[in-house]
DNA sequence: TTTGTTTTTTAGAATTATTCTAAATAAATT
DNA sequence: AATTTATTTAGAATAATTCTAAAAAACAAA
């Protein structure tokens, strides 16, 4: 399994020891803003301060190792995990969750590829589902 | 055909004058940000404020006049087309355009319909095509 | 190693979208 | 008309993100 630090690297960028911090806290979180990054790391990392873990998120983001998500909460959130999946979205708790549903992505990405829009180059295709988990859901019903 | 007056209270609200502008100048621009409207706006109604601008658009999206996006500027967009329908987001303009495409919609909806996620109510289905348009598009092709 | 060059990090200030507050206005109700 | 309630206004407050300029670290060349 690789290492935290050849994985930077192989994406093309140096494995500085904050790099290094910010990936592994990523990998932890999955899906976590700037805000919360710092957050986790602002005890074994004090020096550390936002601007690098904007930096360094946005390198990321550059060199393909996470994704930008925007969310409800008006909040920049990233993803570590960059393979094709779906978002749940939970509203109440502005927290997103991957939802690992091949056969929904395979769908969508068979139906766009038979129909190009003209005018527009395709991406990617974000499909998010929005709604409100677990305790929360149970109390919206009636 | 109905009038902004009558479309405004007949979801509940009072048709105040700035409502009705807001409304129709969303009509006119169909996906805005609070900023584009108070923009538009300055010029034939100079009192409007941002303030009465996001609130107006607030009551709009409680009472389901139009619905908020985010998008990868870091800003709230409001889209007036409230029906269900696939989003284009340019990534070089920031920019919304709706992509009326009711096949992929219920595709998409009927695939939903018959796994649900436990844990989780769904709200609504957010499908968004992200890529670039037109002259851009050009651009980026090798 | 020393020197020079480039990249990254740091701290804090600047920016900007959005929300809040309290007063003023307008609308609705009695 | 008087009173209550909702809406608008202006500007201050908040908070996420970006910018700036200096310091530190990494790298390359000699």
């Amino acid at each position: 399994m690789q290492t935290t630090k050849e994985i930077i690297q192989e994406n093309g960028l140096k494995a500085t020891p904050q790099r290094i911090a910010v990936y592994d806290t990523m990998k932890k979180l999955g899906h976590a803003s700037a805000d919360m990054v710092g957050e986790v790391l602002k005890e074994t990392y004090p020096t550390l301060t936002k601007a690098t873990v904007y930096n360094v998120l946005e390198s990321f983001d550059e060199a393909g190792l996470l994704v930008r998500r925007y969310s409800s909460n008006n909040k920049m959130y990233f993803d570590v995990n960059t393979y094709d999946h779906v978002h749940l979205y939970d509203t109440a708790k502005s927290r997103y969750k991957d939802y690992d549903d091949p056969g929904l992505v395979a769908l969508v990405n068979k139906y766009l590829a038979n129909r190009k829009i003209p005018g527009f180059s395709i991406k990617k295709i974000d499909i998010q589902i929005v709604g409100i988990a677990d305790a929360e859901a149970k109390k919206q019903m009636n």
